[in-house]
RNA sequence: GGGCGAUUGGCUCAGUGGUAGAGCACUUCCUUCACACGGAAGGGGUCACAAGUUCGAAUCUUGUAUCGCCCACCA
């Protein structure tokens, strides 16, 4: 440590600490749990686990940071950094996602516009063939992957980066075979016919969660199919009611209800559909309302849910009039000539037309219904009956389910308990197979020869176990992005290594608190907005459940959308898009995470953003800067040797101004108030209580009245220690939310007793683990450091460089402490012979945020409360619980409810009797005391 | 058709049984040596409506109204 020097500008100026505030953590490797000190029993919280470990739900390649990032990564910085101060060991999880379908078509209409390089324009994927799109597509992406993070870094946050994931690495891709195996294994993923929802711009299948519904304005076409016969007493024609008029060369049949009197006759009839000479039968089944439309409903089963189960249950052979580019077959006996290869949206006009013409339409309705768009093109989906892979994922939901019910994973707010619990309730089998070429292949391979199939294997597959042959097809399909995410909490921890070192510490025990010594969950906390937890919390926990035999996270916190300070959301069609990255720039990262933590309403209601919110968060951060700054230089105007005596612990009670007992008072208050806060996922309010305290207690009144006190000698000493203890704890508590600013100015504090120095390996090793030679390298260099050198407190060498090492420090004394430093990193060159770079500062991160009981200083109250206005309190307070006493007396003297009552509700009540007496108890010794 | 959420000062929103809060805006005053990106003082709300529970309700219960969101195979 060097002399602090106060050369503070008078308004914070973000840019200067920044980037360099960054540099100083990466350089202590502080992101790593491997370089985190252990924390001395008596600065530990009692409440503190020893482990805390989150990942980070990974955002697209594609992506580029937005304010829901910053909302969702702000929040887990400040769980990450709390946790990390009050001496957990602590790991934050980075990663990208690989996200197949929007990857693809980015990556795809990049080429055709001719924006890739050395890439002419006009170019279809198909065109390159699929090896060299691939290539283009991994080239796109390690260079987007950069982009992001330095993005990201911008936001101040700090997970492990030399751990970032990605979902397509090799770990990671073994982690979705051996899942996608096990799965297939145990019969829960199957291959089957059925209707999906097929995107034709995309010609993929897509899932049901991404398939979004919206109503819109159509029609319903009533169509008159003839009857083949004349029959007695009807019409000589059925009359459908569809919404599809262009569908219906798909038709294979008319139904009606069996016990619709209107039609029973005709059951077992045959119609003519119409614009072909195709017949049809008609059908009795109790799927169809009796009171929509005309009562009779024309039956495509190749491009119907509904109607694909009535062909089933009738036998009946689907027919497909469509294409995967959704435009009419071309086939002549589906489709009249005239309208083969004409798209879906122009074949409706033209059927209408021809029906029209040839008398066939009844009647066209103005009518509203609800229809399917891809939730990544906006292309209508098509229904479409095709063969894909399926989860079956009743079994899987049913574990994820009674886990919820055992407990064992909580959401906050706990509404979303709910939504999560209806969802996995009537959950549809799980489509994971897409038509595309980015994302996981299918390890699924069909002989070419004999056409056995399909085979499913860990290992790929050289010879058909059937026929012998060599010639094995792979499925060309690749697996729905979220099937991948959905193991991420323990795929990015090692597995399926179980023994793999994160995983063990990490995943597998990531708890240990003294009431679940058998850990039930992977990781602590899952932190991520509603928008996706069917996408993709559901399917954490069920593959949780089925492959690790837990929930991977034990709390999952869901944070509201951000929106525009109109309420809408943030799109770039409307032009309402704030870029944090600008935000940052105008209004400093501190100001900003502090504006946005302060937004953060426990209910987890959507947060309205504006300029206006941003700028109090930078007046904040200035207004903290500038009483930091006050502090300091006061501090500093002590003579030297004085400076080196200020601390917490050198404060004389005897003579402490009651203003200073005071503030030191409301400092603990707070302490207590914001870890309080923490625990619940209080962010909103804690941001609220950190700043209150700062602004109103400690800058409006505590600094004001200082000044006064620094003049009278006999006071100024206890003042600077108080102002330094305030100051120090209150950086502390802003840490988590505002790093930069707190980082900075807790490294100008004087007198910090002891050092810790932190030396980096140049090389770093590459990310986990050191190499061999290197750990013994080291290892040998700090035990012969060691022996003749002061060195306390743990290191640890086995998974990580750099090595943190605290030297106890003389006297306080700065010179003393850094020759010390010198000497020892001297040593440890010469004998480790490795290149060594020191940094000298401790960070703040390393202080601990749990300081209440730190000071030895009794605070006492007396004096500064109103006597009479506590008393009124107090005797209030005793009044209302003399009537809850009498109550329950007179409970307990009932025998009827005492015999009726349940005995949970009788115990509660004598629990609560007892309870109360207690604290009338101390009310009277309060009250007494008052009087005193 | 079901479910969920919201309704608090001019604006944006905290607050879940104990005397209505914050920021912005507004009024008046103050450039005094941390900060004018500041300080001091002040005005402004029957907490959507109705009924109920309670000694006491913004807070709990029921209902109503308005707005928003999610889910559902009536073609």
């Amino acid at each position: 440590m060097t002399t602090p020097t106060l050369d503070l500008p008078n308004a914070f100026q973000p840019e200067t600490v920044e980037a360099e505030m960054y540099r100083f953590w990466e350089s202590h490797a502080l992101f790593r749990p491997e370089s985190q000190p252990a924390v001395p029993a008596e600065k530990q919280t009692q409440a503190g686990s020893n482990r805390f470990s989150l990942v980070i739900p990974p955002p697209n390649v594609t992506g580029t940071l937005h304010m829901g990032h910053a909302l969702d990564y702000t929040i887990q910085d400040i769980l990450t950094r709390w946790h990390r101060m009050r001496g957990d060991k602590t790991l934050w999880m980075p990663g990208c996602d690989h996200a197949g379908i929007a990857t693809q078509s980015v990556v795809e209409r990049a080429l055709w516009d001719g924006r890739l390089e050395g890439q002419p324009a006009k170019t279809s994927r198909h065109d390159l063939g699929k090896e060299a799109f691939l290539n283009l597509v991994w080239q796109w992406a390690d260079a987007r992957k950069v982009d992001i993070i330095n993005q990201f870094k911008r936001l101040g946050i700090s997970p492990d980066w030399d751990r970032l994931r990605f979902t397509l690495d090799d770990g990671l891709s073994q982690a979705v075979r051996e899942a996608f195996v096990t799965l297939y294994e145990r019969g829960l993923i199957y291959q089957g016919q059925r209707i999906v929802n097929w995107c034709p711009q995309l010609r993929s299948a897509i899932s049901d969660v991404e398939t979004i519904y919206q109503e819109e304005d159509s029609f319903l076409w009533h169509i008159a199919y003839p009857l083949t016969e004349a029959v007695e007493g009807f019409p000589s024609a059925l009359t459908v009611a569809t919404t599809r008029p262009e569908t219906m060369f798909g038709d294979v049949a008319v139904a009606v209800h069996p016990e619709d009197g209107r039609y029973q006759a005709l059951i077992g009839k045959t119609v003519r559909l119409p614009l072909t000479d195709r017949f049809i039968p008609i059908i009795a089944d109790e799927s169809v309302e009796m009171d929509f439309g005309t009562g009779c409903l024309k039956i495509t089963p190749a491009h119907d849910a509904n109607d694909f189960e009535v062909g089933q249950r009738h036998g009946l052979q689907p027919v497909w009039c469509l294409d995967e580019d959704a435009r009419l077959v071309k086939d002549d006996a589906v489709v009249p000539r005239s309208l083969q290869g004409v798209n879906r949206f122009e074949a409706r006009q033209q059927v209408e037309a021809l029906l029209e013409e040839a008398g066939l339409l009844v009647e066209k309705k103005p009518h509203t219904h609800r229809v399917g768009h891809c939730q990544r093109t906006g292309d209508v989906i098509e229904p479409f009956l095709s063969t894909q892979w399926f989860v079956n994922t009743q079994p899987l939901a049913q574990e994820a389910l009674a886990a919820l019910e055992r407990g064992e994973i909580r959401f906050i707010p706990e509404r979303w308990t709910k939504e999560y619990l209806r969802w996995m309730t009537h959950i549809q089998d799980w489509c994971i197979s897409r038509q595309l070429w980015w994302g996981h292949a299918i390890p699924a391979w069909t002989c070419a020869d004999c056409g056995h199939g399909p085979i499913v294997s860990r290992e790929n597959p050289h010879t058909c176990p059937v026929c012998g042959s060599t010639h094995l097809q792979q499925d060309p399909d690749v697996l729905d992005t979220w099937f991948s995410s959905g193991l991420w909490p323990f795929s990015t921890m090692g597995w399926p290594n179980t023994q793999a070192p994160d995983y063990q510490t990490f995943y597998e025990h990531a708890h240990e608190s003294a009431d679940s010594p058998q850990s039930t969950y992977g990781t602590d906390v899952l932190v991520t907005g509603f928008d996706i937890i069917f996408f993709w919390v559901a399917r954490m926990t069920m593959f949780g459940h089925a492959f690790t035999g837990r929930s991977p996270f034990h709390t999952v916190f869901i944070h509201g959308l951000i929106r525009d300070e109109k309420g809408q959301k943030m799109s770039k069609s409307k032009g309402n898009v704030m870029d944090p990255v600008q935000s940052i720039e105008k209004y400093g990262c501190d100001g900003f995470r502090f504006a946005l933590t302060s937004l953060i309403a426990y209910g987890g209601q959507d947060i309205k953003i504006s300029d206006d919110k941003l700028e109090q968060g930078k007046l904040f951060a200035n207004k903290l800067w500038n009483a930091s700054r006050f502090v300091l230089m006061n501090l500093y105007q002590a003579d030297p040797s004085a400076l080196k005596k200020l601390s917490p612990e050198a404060i004389i009670p005897e003579t402490l101004s009651l203003m200073d007992r005071w503030i030191l008072s409301r400092y603990h208050q707070t302490v207590a108030e914001a870890n309080r806060l923490l625990e619940g996922f209080r962010f909103g309010e804690l941001a609220q209580t950190l700043m209150d305290f700062t602004w109103n207690d400690f800058c409006d009144w505590y600094v004001e009245y200082a000044k006064k006190q620094l003049r009278e000698p006999e006071m100024a000493f206890n003042t600077r220690c108080v102002l330094l203890t305030v100051l120090d704890g209150l950086l502390r508590l802003l840490h988590p939310i505002m790093p930069y600013i707190t980082e900075a100015l807790w490294q100008k504090l004087p007198n910090r007793s002891e050092l810790s120095i932190s030396i980096s390996t140049y090389p770093v090793a590459n990310p986990s683990y050191v190499q061999p030679e290197l750990s013994q390298q080291v290892e040998f260099a700090i035990q012969t450091i060691r022996a003749i050198r002061n060195i306390r407190q743990e290191y640890t060498v086995a998974h990580a460089t750099p090595v943190p090492v605290v030297v106890e420090c003389p006297d306080s004394n700065e010179q003393a402490a850094l020759r010390e430093a010198e000497a020892i990193i001297q040593h440890f060159v010469r004998l480790s012979s490795l290149q060594v770079v020191a940094h000298l500062e401790v960070p703040i991160a390393q202080a601990g945020i749990n300081v209440v009981g730190q000071s030895r200083v009794f605070i006492p109250l007396e004096g500064l409360i109103d006597v009479t206005a506590e008393r009124q309190r107090l005797e209030k307070k005793q009044l209302e619980l003399k009537k809850e006493q009498q109550k329950l007396y007179q409970m307990m003297d009932n025998h009827e409810f005492l015999q009726q009552a349940p005995a949970a509700i009788v115990e509660k009540n004598k629990a609560r009797l007892t309870e109360v007496n207690h604290q009338l108890k101390g009310l009277e010794a309060q009250l007494e005391s008052l009087s005193a």
